[in-house]
DNA sequence: GTGGTCTAGACCACA
DNA sequence: GTGGTCTAGACCACG
């Protein structure tokens, strides 16, 4: 399983928001896209922690915010699991995950008085970039 | 000039990014988008620290960010003024200043396992809803 | 007696409480109501398990604490029975296993400044729902 | 304030539920009292660490639970704040706070089959000796 | 084995 | 000065 870890997260240590929300965001975006059913195992905070070179405590934080937002559940001595709560995620939910961050570019096009079609021109290029 | 401050800037003082960068960054986007030309008087900082109801210490981080940046310069004694360096911005400058919000909302896409035509389809609906 | 367990107990696995805690606290209510009496024989261990999805150390534990407590008695390869000590239990010592819990709820009251009268109709009114 | 926080917290260290749990239900209940208004500056963490002899994680832990639920705000690098939106608390609100635990002493009453009048008896004697 | 909690101490970002 | 984050290491509770 920790092949599986090491490949499920991508944690970038020296970015500008913490490690643990980064952790927790990544999660929220696998379980809201079904890549992580409800009721599959998460990995231990240990194995997490050891795959990614983190201190547990950093993971286990995580996993108190996940758990605490009702994505993932916690079976006492037995480890977490997706929540059967969690939805798997249609379209428009997922949708919901990005929004915040595409206003975030519109309100910056409307302050660099850029043309909308030139800012939606640059997001395609990038969304072909990125594939 | 005050009141033209208080209209200039809106800063969020609950949001998740620090004032003194919300400050940096909308200049820095009023300058290229030729809203603010070079040579234009900058409102001083205990101005717009009494105006946002800032501590000026904020404001002044800010400016001494700028003018590192070269966007804006000092005039001792004087107040600060865009600096003439600082050019009115070709488009494609423009669109510079907002690649990385559009990268971070591409690989956010990506992750949700969201279609790149639906990822469009809703990055122009923002746009058009904030017109 | 399987069907019995089933019913005699009711575990909630989500709970803050640990399971083999609720286990020992509904075994010593049942006793000293008179639900249980003496020399009545306890559903086996792997009986309970299987019934209520628990792992059997877990209601193994709960058995041992109950019979360090006297309240349960062990007999060699014959299982557990409630214990001859183990009184029915009078009203005035089966109100004292109510006590730590209303102490508590008197302490809250207290804090949230909540009128003694209020807490009671409260009190009357959640125990006439429930009834 | 030294002597104010010491007053405005009573920790159990060796209690069973978590020192920075105690220190988030605390809070909470003070500010629906109204013993904590909105706007109302809380003690700072170093603080409040040193007159419990806490460590100072601790505390934030409990802070930054209670930002997260919005009994609080935080003003960077000026500490917390009551949250304007964290309503006085009308009776109703408060008594909502209280219905929890009076839920399970009456599920434990009944378990025991006390009369509900024994119940409230005892409820009764104990708000008095408490008062 | 699992996660939870706490401590101690360091460093950083912000105002 | 404020709170936030991370690490290291210990101990506990649970199953």
């Amino acid at each position: 399983m920790t092949t599986h870890t090491a490949s499920l997260f991508s944690i970038a240590t020296g970015s500008a928001d913490p490690i643990y929300r980064q952790l927790v965001e990544q999660v929220r975006r696998l379980v809201v896209s079904g890549q992580l059913a409800p009721g599959d195992e998460m990995p231990s905070v240990r194995e997490i922690a050891q795959a990614l070179a983190l201190n547990p405590m950093t993971v286990s934080k995580a996993y108190g915010l996940l758990e605490m937002d009702g994505v993932l559940a916690r079976r006492r001595g037995l480890g977490m699991i997706v929540a059967g709560t969690a939805g798997a995620g249609k379209p428009a939910e997922r949708a919901a995950l990005l929004r915040p961050t595409l206003e975030r570019a519109a309100r910056e096009a409307r302050e660099l008085e850029l043309d909308p079609r030139t800012a939606l021109d640059l997001f395609a290029a990038i969304l072909k970039e990125a594939q």
